[in-house]
DNA sequence: GCATTATTTGACACGATGTCAAGAATATGG
DNA sequence: CCATATTCTTGACATCGTGTCAAATAATGC
């Protein structure tokens, strides 16, 4: 066995940080083994493909915003736990460089793309498990705020509700580039959910 | 002048529907070529690049879209059209073939992708005219049911956020391919915008 | 009829993905 | 301690996609 000249996870950070900065489609592996200073043909023999690489890039990822998450959703009253949920959320899609956005989201729109080809299959589905796993967050936050009576509605959709929101300000947000307007729904959202809304 | 060999409109639709079955990055302007009968070349001397040619391809189908939404927003209780409008969007995500999904919103994405190139900032203009649209459109349904007494909040804050749910919606289509989730969402979604929502 | 102007056509350059065979480096077994 | 097997690395290659260009072509206006 010929031992591997490059860190498994070095890479995986380079990767993620390149499709974060230029999207999948605006990276080519070529710039990635650049920068990792590794062959092109060693990524492939340890990843398998673009796509391969990316998933396992942004799982890396994901297994740290959850983290982060559920830490901004487990302190305070609810009201503060939501709001810093969605604090998270907006200030993830605006911190580092441009062109900004939830990586995400735009990885997953990107390489759902192409038509039924295996790894879309894959995509989707790593995809449908941060969202589970988010919500799942939400819900448990929603639950408890059940029993401290600061929400009494149905915290399973309620939860989905507020995590279709966070997904919806993704996009938004490549659309105007106006922080404060996400913000606005965001608090608009929390406000609906908790029922002290003025309507 | 020599005259064009081929319908400009006839290439957008063909040129959409590629789009919309494969994606923009799935889709080759050969393909398009191919299926229209045209040379590639005269797409690239039409229309100017891939980007481009999706853009006006997609600036068509907002317009037939905008019109359907704005029937579905103009007729019966607020609630009715609320109603309307999330059932035409999520109708729109699951009619025609795979792999599904809101064309416009996975377009925005994925062209958005590559960084700062000219026709990134247009096709962000592009879409943040269509969403604004959208969002007047519901923005005016609502006004008109707070003189009705359906609607008692902020039209504006309330109309941005439902157009943030149903892009939302169409990302969360793509993770779960379950409709009737999507449809659940939609109708706390509505509840919650007029009050009647079980909390 | 002729020049003008726009479109078509095919060839070309370039870069990206993915494959492959041959070479290199290490661990394992005798 | 050496030989072998196994894995990684490297560079070449095939293929495909975008975008450009010059030459050929076909109407239109004078």
């Amino acid at each position: 066995m010929r031992p591997r000249e490059f860190d498994h996870d070095d890479v995986l950070r380079i990767a993620f940080d390149q499709f974060w900065r230029k999207g999948v489609r605006g990276t080519s592996l070529s710039d990635i083994a650049r920068d990792a200073g590794v062959q092109r043909g060693s990524l492939y023999n340890a990843f398998g493909s673009k796509e391969a690489l990316f998933l396992q890039a942004y799982e890396r990822y994901a297994g740290d915003y959850l983290v982060a998450l559920q830490k901004a959703l487990g302190a305070g009253s609810l009201r503060k736990r939501l709001t810093a949920f969605f604090d998270l959320t907006i200030t993830n899609f605006r911190s580092g460089s441009p062109p900004r956005g939830c990586p995400t989201t735009r990885g997953l729109m990107e390489l759902g793309a192409a038509e039924g080809e295996g790894l879309d299959e894959d995509a989707r589905k790593a995809f449908a498990n941060l969202v589970s796993r988010i919500t799942a967050l939400v819900q448990d936050a929603l639950s408890a705020g059940t029993e401290r009576g600061e929400f009494s509605g149905n915290p399973a959709v309620a939860a989905l509700h507020i995590v279709t929101v966070t997904r919806g300000l993704a996009v938004l947000e490549r659309a105007f580039d106006d922080e404060p307007q996400l913000r606005r729904i965001a608090a608009h959202t929390i406000d609906l959910v908790l029922g002290k809304g003025a309507r």
